[in-house]
RNA sequence: GCCGGAGUAGCUCAGCUGGCAGAGCGAUUCCUUCGUAAGGAAUAGGCCGAGGGUUCAAAUCCCUCCUCCGGCUCCA
């Protein structure tokens, strides 16, 4: 018999028998990780501890000690799930169930499941659970699987299609139950220390819109209920970070009945973003941008050239309509009127590059189910801007757009990723420009050693993206700045610059949004920092709280003091305990408490939202405090303690 | 758009086996003038998301629509 040598997570190398299992080379590194092993991990991909390994393969042995070990609890109390509603509901048909971040889903049919079915199915589950079946591994033949899933035609594509050419699956069987399965799987039911269902929604077959609708139960389940415990209070306290909770909270906006998708701006919230606003203003003057306006309202002509017509009206995206025998749209994207102002006049490529910015309010009508808050509007505000440049200024160009997205991400404390979307379909021009975009793109993000992801196919129509992602609270990723790079605009209307040579050329467009929109921006913001804004942003930035009404003369001379910021005086006939609790639940960053003491020493009582407290503060030294910390956008307030 | 859930006072929610629309917080007024996270009392506030139906009687049951929430699909 031959031997096959495997390479271990330490580089090391273990030369087995051929035929050799997971387990095998477990017990052959030693006993006792042998007997805890649970699974293993071959070349990246999670693998059954009986599943062979073959020569060159890279392993990682599993154990309940693994990162990974989760995960393959998670999918074995899908298969509980899927037990206990076939006990309870013998008719549901089950799809797929895999294991996610935080949880479980299974997509199942046939079955009317709602809040009371799932507790009644989560009872179910805790007494499979308790009667810790034995989980084992049963390779069958594909053909004898396919009889037995004679009335689950989902199950027959997967055998039909992932399965293909194979000649056995693999099924796990636990008590009477049994589910076709590549697992891995934990050794019985009673591992699962705690689980629960927490809903029940939708998707489609396979992703596809155009298939079957399946019922998706999304559950979770951890090694004990302490772990359960944990998560349940973290998704609670996610529930306290959401954005349209503490909108409403501090009045921030609105989106009412009347205008879904479509955000009214309350005056504080309306602070936060004329704030917002002005930083970006700095950031594009810096860059070299000048700002224009351009109008909501045009002709639906505007946007046939370029293709954004067909692209935008194939799926409804647009709205649009005929008057007087014209036919209006609302502008979905800036860059056709900007590719106007550009081409309105000639350049010389001495003039290039060519940067406009417009914080331009598009509208798209966003499929009604899509709508979230600030996260997914209709009608939004993008900080835009267009570049116009010279095929020898790309590099330059989107460097100088990386370097800023990086300052911008850091003074807000963003966690951020970025991501490279690639030609899809419906795209214009020829695969060569999109390479050569692509590639620049790529190396922008390597020269300013940038990790990212690759999303193939994702790109806008005109030209490949560069994606810069944050999290929402609930841990939904969301697309805030981007920067496009755009052979075929230029091309499609014949931008042109004349160039050295006296000749005609098309300039490149660079499309960039920094913040991507203000809605979305706010949205990921708001829960970012749960409603306490760093002083520069806070929509009140200081409280002024007066012991008694005897105070109210000398408050307000303090706030005159403080100069132009958004300073309120508490004038409410409170106690000072009350008035303390009020600024604390308005998430004020400062306190200035004045009673007779203060004002017949020309002082203030400086209090912080972490409840930190410095008396007999001169009004002065808090001013100019005041102002430096706005003026540096320090994160948290830091006038006691710095 | 699809599947499921939900809409009652400014906010959070109770009432929903049909029978006079409720509470807490907030607001207003009065008392209190207070020293570091809620002082006391009184008052006001509602087309029970909209429209239709069943019924002697509908917040409650049925239908249609609107909006929101969670997924799916799609995107800044």
């Amino acid at each position: 018999m031959s031997d096959v040598t495997v390479t271990l997570p330490d580089g090391s190398e273990l030369t087995v028998p051929e035929g050799s299992s997971v387990e095998d080379v477990a017990y052959e590194i030693g006993p006792g990780l042998g007997a805890d092993t649970v699974a293993g991990v071959i070349n990246g991909d999670l693998a059954d501890r009986h599943d062979e390994v073959e020569d060159g393969d890279r392993l990682v042995i599993v154990t309940d000690q693994s990162d990974e070990y989760r995960q393959v609890l998670r999918h074995s109390a899908a298969h509980v799930f899927a037990q206990a509603l076939q006990r309870l509901h013998p008719e549901a048909k089950l799809t797929i169930g895999p294991p996610t971040d935080d949880g479980f889903y299974y997509d199942v049919t046939n079955v009317d499941l709602d809040e009371d079915g799932l507790e009644e199915i989560e009872a179910e589950m805790e007494e499979i659970i308790e009667a810790d079946y034995d989980i084992e591994r049963v390779e069958r033949s594909r053909e004898d699987a396919l009889a037995t899933f004679e009335d689950n035609e989902y199950k027959r594509e997967i055998l039909t299609e992932e399965a293909a050419g194979e000649e056995t699956v693999s099924f796990y069987v636990q008590d009477d139950w049994e589910d076709l399965c590549q697992g891995p799987h934990i050794e019985s039911t009673g591992e699962i220390g705690a689980v629960k269902l927490l809903n029940v929604s939708s998707s489609y077959w396979r992703g596809d819109e155009d298939n079957d609708t399946l019922t998706r139960v999304h559950g979770t389940a951890f090694e004990s209920e302490a772990d359960l415990e944990e998560f349940i209070q973290m998704r609670e306290e996610a529930e306290e970070r959401d954005h349209r909770k503490i909108g409403s909270e501090m009045d921030l906006f609105s989106i009412p009945d009347h205008s879904p998708g479509c955000v009214h701006f309350h005056p504080p919230g309306m602070a936060i973003r004329r704030e917002l606003e002005e930083y970006i203003r700095g950031k594009n003057d810096e860059l070299g941008y000048e700002e224009v306006w351009t109008p909501e309202l045009n002709k639906a002509e505007l946007w046939k050239p370029t293709g954004h017509y067909e692209n935008f009206t194939e799926n409804g995206e647009m709205f649009n309509w005929e008057q007087d025998d014209t036919e209006y749209g609302l502008k979905p994207m800036n860059c056709a009127n900007h590719a106007h102002i550009y081409d309105d006049t000639t350049h010389s490529y001495r003039d290039l590059p060519i940067r406009l910015s417009e914080f331009g309010t598009c509208y798209r009508n966003e499929q009604s189910g899509e709508l979230s808050g600030l996260l997914r509007v209709r009608g939004f505000t993008q900080d835009d801007g267009h570049a116009f440049i010279r095929t020898d200024q790309i590099e330059g160009e989107i460097r100088d757009a990386l370097r800023i997205v990086q300052t911008i991400y850091g003074d807000f404390g963003f966690d951020i990723s970025y991501k490279l979307e690639t030609r899809g379909e419906g795209a214009v021009g020829s695969e060569d420009v999109w390479n050569n975009a692509t590639d620049a793109l790529k190396a922008a993000m390597e020269t300013e050693s940038l990790d990212y992801d690759i999303e193939d196919g994702e790109a806008a129509f005109y030209g490949p993206k560069i994606g810069i992602d944050v999290h929402d609270a609930i841990g939904r990723e969301w697309t805030v700045g981007t920067i496009q790079l755009d052979f075929n605009i230029p091309r499609e209307l014949d931008l042109t610059y004349v160039g050295e040579d006296n000749d005609e050329h098309h300039p490149v467009m660079v499309h960039r949004a920094l913040l991507g929109s203000f809605e979305r921006f706010m949205g990921v913001l708001i829960e970012h920092f749960k409603g306490n804004f760093p002083t520069w942003l806070a929509p009140e930035q200081v409280r002024i709280l007066p012991i008694s009404e005897d105070q109210l003369g000398y408050a307000h001379r303090v706030k005159n003091e403080l100069g132009d910021h958004r300073v309120e005086v508490d004038d409410h006939d409170w106690t000072i305990g009350r008035k303390i609790r009020a600024a604390h639940d308005d998430r004020v960053p400062y306190m200035l408490i004045v009673g007779g003491d203060e004002a017949e020493a020309g002082t203030v009582s400086v209090r912080d939202r972490f409840e930190n407290e410095r008396d007999d503060v001169a009004t002065d030294d808090f001013a100019a405090h005041l102002e430096t910390e706005i003026e540096s956008r320090t994160i948290e307030p830091d006038f006691i303690g710095e």
